[in-house]
RNA sequence: GCCCCCAUCGUCUAGCGGCCUAGGACGCCGGCCUUUCACGCCGGUAGCACGGGUUCGAAUCCCGUUGGGGGUACCA
């Protein structure tokens, strides 16, 4: 699963990449996953090719998945406690809140100078300047700064020895010569922390940026749990991969004050992370879909066509491949796109034309067999049992004709032969649709709506 | 509690001391077009959180208040 945020997040990694000329390289960060969690590997490799990041783009490299048990991270950890930047600690955290009598004060240095050896459940903890302060230079953000006295003395290696997050990080990122780190919001008050292991390792802190979180309607930061974050599902619900890229890309920047719809490459060259907004920003699917829907438009028929293609068949589709005809399905679908916000969508406009009998919606035959709409109907099936030849046209200018015989002008006399043949007053250009249907269909299903006209 | 970050229309944003009577986009509301619905086009609605400074001049700089958010683990 590929998150909304993390992708937003590589995107402008890649950005900035792609602008200067670099390499974007994608690290995920987790304890576990590439051991244990395959899926994983393979769901965020399918998530970034979807949003157009190839593995064989010379500008992407990744993505990797970091074990944190590396025999590297342990011995950076145990050259740290061999110079005396960090120290061995057997507090629990039991013992920490006893003696500070809060669950909310930090670490408070008890193990500092006890001098400690490494032993079985002994933790290893970094020994923090007791002065000054620590300055994180963020391009996107200023100079956040630190006072190096509210920094605790945080843990770099657990009881078992097993080295974590923090510097862990650090390790890898200095090993990958990472100059720059750009990543969520989240964890800037961990930049301190992470800036003093470097200084102490021996090495320049790379230069920090620090992206805006994307939030909810309630302007908390997208969880996993309460909202729907995973790319795939945006994907599912017929979301093109452009769009969705054009709409992440404006999530915190914008590419000036002109057009927002933009090709990636253009908004690469345009990108600049220092002028990335620093405030939260909501994820607004209402846009996305608009987004999606000016895309959708944007396509030549065919490209069209095929976007949509994988829409018409079971289990997306309604019905069955015996019911399907893909030369109607062409036929029809330059109508369908200028009526398409997400793919999703496609195949309860087009059941009408490939189901065998209309889905009736209630409220709609109420509405559309007002009279005199059964008296309009009933004519019409009658010219149109002779009619040729069967154009668009040409069954316009039947109900048109019946419609004025009963006094009604063609906005209202097309609304009961809608409502008998597709079922809904609302929907894709009647005539083209009952050319296309065929005359046969036709016929049926306006006969089977007078049948229930009569009963 | 402590630390850090943030604050322009409902939403995403432009703005980086005078071009601002604050611009664009999405949404919403009208109109035109029209065989329904869309598309397209035209128009409208709505915002600088508040209070102090600095300055000839502040949405823009500083301080404070309020309000949001994030972090605070032998999680990542």
């Amino acid at each position: 699963m590929f998150h909304v945020g993390g992708a937003r997040s590589a995107l402008f990694n890649w950005a900035v990449a792609k602008h200067a000329g670099g390499t974007f390289i994608l690290r995920v960060e987790d304890t576990d996953a590439a051991r244990n969690k395959p899926e994983w590997t393979e769901g965020i490799l399918t998530a970034m090719a979807t949003l157009g990041m190839h593995q064989d783009d010379p500008t992407f490299e990744g993505p990797y998945f970091q074990s944190h048990y590396a025999p590297q991270h342990i011995a950076a950890a145990q050259k740290l406690a061999a110079e005396g930047r960090a120290y061995y600690c057997d507090c629990t955290r039991d013992d920490v809140v006893a003696r500070t009598g809060s669950q909310h004060l930090g670490y408070d240095g008890f193990c500092r100078d006890r001098g400690l050896t490494e032993a079985p459940g002994r933790a290893l903890r970094f020994r923090t300047p007791d002065e000054g302060e620590t300055v994180v230079v963020d391009l996107i953000r200023g100079e956040p700064t630190f006072p190096n006295k509210v920094l605790e003395d945080f843990v770099i290696a657990r009881g078992d020895g097993s080295p974590v997050f923090l510097i862990a990080n650090v390790v890898d990122d200095i090993e990958m010569r990472i100059t720059h780190v750009i990543r969520g919001e989240e964890h800037l008050p961990n930049t301190p922390k992470q800036q003093l292991l470097w200084d102490a390792l021996g090495h320049t802190p790379p230069t920090w940026a620090h992206l805006p979180v994307i939030v909810n309607e309630k302007r908390q930061k997208l969880s996993k749990r309460r909202d729907k974050v995973a790319l795939e599902d945006f994907i599912d619900d017929g979301i093109l991969p452009d769009a969705m890229v054009n709409y992440l890309m404006l999530l915190g920047w914008s590419p000036g004050n002109d057009e927002e719809i933009l090709p990636f490459e253009e908004m690469v060259e345009r990108f600049d992370i220092a002028h990335v907004n620093q405030a939260p920003a909501f994820f607004d699917v209402k846009k996305l879909t608009s987004f999606n829907g000016e895309y959708l438009r944007a396509m030549d028929d065919d490209t069209f066509i095929e976007a949509v293609e994988p829409w018409m068949h079971a289990p997306l589709a309604p019905w069955t491949e015996e019911q399907f005809n893909g030369e109607q399905f062409a036929a029809i679908a330059p109508l369908l796109q200028t009526r398409l916000a997400t793919l999703k969508d496609a195949p309860l406009t087009l059941d009408f034309l490939f189901l065998d009998d209309p889905v009736i919606d209630e409220a709609s035959w109420t509405k559309g067999m007002k009279e005199p709409g059964p008296a309009v109907l009933a004519d019409v099936r009658e010219a149109f049992a002779t009619l040729e030849p069967w154009e668009a046209e040409d069954l316009k200018n039947t109900v048109l004709t019946c419609g004025e015989a009963h006094g009604i002008k063609l906005g209202k006399s097309q609304a009961p032969v809608r409502v008998a043949v597709t079922g809904r007053t609302v929907g894709l250009p009647l005539f083209e649709s009952l050319h296309i249907l065929g005359r046969e269909k036709t016929l049926a299903r306006i006969d089977a709506a007078l049948e229930r006209l009569a009963a």
